[in-house]
DNA sequence: GGCGTAGTTTGACAGATACCGTACTACGGC
DNA sequence: GCCGTAGTACGGTATCTGTCAAACTACGCC
């Protein structure tokens, strides 16, 4: 049994200022409802799925959403602090990637049925 | 592709009065932010993960919880109104049971994993 | 340095939410 | 009919949440 590191991680460039340093929960600290919670909103839903389908990393502007630049922070802010994603100033830009190593030993399968049953509602409204 | 239902379903035991009936949400209307929301609350969790455990239907009070009967009231309709769990009266009691088909059927897999992952939320906090 | 852009902070708002307590309804058994 | 129990409606509380607007910070480019 192997014991997850319990400390917060920090990300930040190369030389930072205290304001470009972004703290996320340590894999032990992810707690399932918080990341159900994080999941449930529909604009997060669109970031994470978003994001599952990216190469690489996307700033928080390579996605648009139907909200204002502030309620955006508000919700990357979500999805950082529930576990889901790490954030990483770049420049002006924030560099957004899913937590999928972490989620999927915490959670196995979770991340996967989840946007897999986006995708379904998705198609299902698209269809009606 | 079979359209579904799109009708509320309702459940009432037989000869019913109006107060006895139950309104639920039909296959088509079931939302996957609705069920990540239902999902992500701690006390709702354990009740759906109750009756994921249970061979049978479970009465309200037949899953100890750690709020009131009042609340636990709340919890349980917001699980029906997402289209989580089916009720009907019984006497004096609700049976409450587990949308699986429906879940399994728009969300196949959702369900199963988020139940997995309580499992390993559950035995991780109970070994720290 | 000026400018434009990415992203943030702050405050405000309206609505939602989890929770409780109290009084109540509906039922089943005696 | 009475009693006990399961569950509910209602009102209230404190908190949370998604959203916006406005002013701001930090960066990169010229």
């Amino acid at each position: 049994m192997v014991r997850m590191t319990a400390r917060p991680l920090v990300t930040a460039p190369a030389g930072a200022a205290p304001g470009r340093m972004l703290a996320h929960p340590a894999p032990a600290d992810i707690r399932l409802t918080d990341v159900l919670h994080a999941l449930s909103d529909p604009v997060r839903l669109t970031v994470v799925r978003a994001l599952a389908g990216a190469r690489t990393e996307l700033t928080c502007s390579d996605v648009p959403l139907p909200v204002t630049k502030s309620t955006t922070t508000h919700h990357y802010r979500v999805l950082r602090e529930a576990g889901v994603i790490t954030q990483i100033y770049r420049g002006t830009s924030k560099m957004n990637a899913l937590r999928r190593d972490d989620l999927d030993r915490l959670f196995p399968g979770l991340l996967d049925s989840v946007l897999a049953a986006a995708d379904a509602q998705a198609r299902r409204m698209g269809e009606r």
